[in-house]
DNA sequence: TCAATGCCTTGACTTAAATCAAAAAAAGCT
DNA sequence: AGCTTTTTTTGATTTAAGTCAAGGCATTGA
């Protein structure tokens, strides 16, 4: 377990500060822990921080009327998440829950507004973190609007396996119901899609252990949709 | 035409700046003009500075290979784009394309950053606004997986209406084609949906010009989905 | 006024994916 | 282990929306 300080020197958002800088932030942070499946917070909620993942998994996802839900991001240790509404002045968009038992930094609005108004390096990186989230919607949007899952899936596969560095072989850090609320589907759906690139020799499955076997037909369906 | 100090004035991202702050933004905005049509940046292209539109209209899109775009925004008077690369230091997400002659104020990477190393407000205010872009990318995924395109549909007129501030007479900013883009459909599809919506009486259609008959059943549908 | 162009609509058809229902497999628990 | 609970798979069916093709309507301009 680490102490608050390493986890926050871990975390994109605060690295190159000054000592002095880091240790306001420490004192500025409150640790909260949340059980399995245990809400954060809801879209609607009234935003009055953001949070750090120290430790677990979390998720933010939209939901509809009839219970299908839409996640937007996973969040793991070293990630911040929640930023919108300290800036943006309004409510939280999204739901949060923890996907496992987590720990987490939670950081006031008002607090952290101040510390950011008097240093420039800190929302120089805030103004990253939150570039590339956007960055990320783009992408998120393209593949749901002008892919079909097995599109949405194969870049996924692909973006896991360069993110696990492991070769061809990749472990699905989430269930596959879970996975098929990430890229816009139902479990159902997933599954055939999964029988039907394993029956084609694209990729090989053991529970949640992925191996690719054609690495190029993976990249071309990523591409160009189409099974 | 109005000058260049009362365009930026007028920018969301440069308000309750101080006289000599401005004085400095204008310093560095460098006019640019394009025709209609004319594409101001591609996907992938090294994002040296950002935009913001002092006349006429940008759509920012995706395109996928066969031709199918989504639109990610349009963009008028008043309005930045392409912020992201600017902080997280990479290329352009997607494109951007004149609709209309335009005017526009290019800000460059370098000195705009320099700017707001030194200026925490200014930094405040790129937080806010990009804060805002990720709220508005969240409702549209949310949109666009968990919402037939009745319900985006009605979404978006609603959202115009209290935009044009109109009662129920809105009035179509953009052709129906590029609507279809921007809710994620095809030209066929948005018109088969008007049909519909026309012929239960929600809605009456006269080329760009709409009248809202029946906002309930609307806000049902932008709700629930379903026609 | 009449062609020409671009935009929108309509119809017939196909297809990807959702839904409903149930069985099979895997993971947890005592 | 044996039981329960959750997750995943499979099958039959429905449905929303995309594709292809043709026609209509309106605006523009010679």
């Amino acid at each position: 377990m680490k102490n608050i300080l390493e986890i926050i020197a871990d975390t994109s958002l605060f690295n190159g500060l000054p000592e002095n800088q880091v240790k306001e932030i420490v004192r500025i942070a409150v640790e909260k822990r949340y059980g399995k499946g245990e809400i954060i917070f809801l879209e609607g909620d009234e935003g009055n921080g953001f949070y750090v993942v120290a430790d677990g998994k979390v998720k933010i996802f939209k939901a509809s009327i009839n219970g299908k839900e839409q996640i937007l991001h996973i969040y793991g240790p070293g990630n911040p998440f929640g930023e919108v509404p300290v800036f943006s002045g309004k409510e939280f968009p999204a739901n949060a829950q923890a996907m496992l038992k987590s720990h987490l930094l939670f950081f006031p609005r008002t607090a952290f507004v101040e510390l950011i108004t008097t240093n420039p390096s800190l929302a120089m990186n805030m103004l990253a973190v939150l570039s590339m989230r956007l960055r990320e919607f783009t992408v998120q949007i393209e593949n749901l609007s002008l892919k079909e899952v097995p599109g949405r899936l194969s870049s996924y596969l692909l973006y896991l396996a360069d993110e696990q560095k492991s070769g061809t072989n990749i472990f699905l850090p989430i269930s596959k119901g879970q996975l098929a609320s990430l890229l816009g589907t139902i479990p159902e759906t997933l599954s055939r899609i999964f029988a039907k690139m394993s029956s084609r020799n694209l990729i090989e499955i053991n529970g949640r252990k992925i191996k690719l076997l054609d690495r190029s037909s993976l990249e071309d369906l990523a591409e160009h949709g189409k099974l």
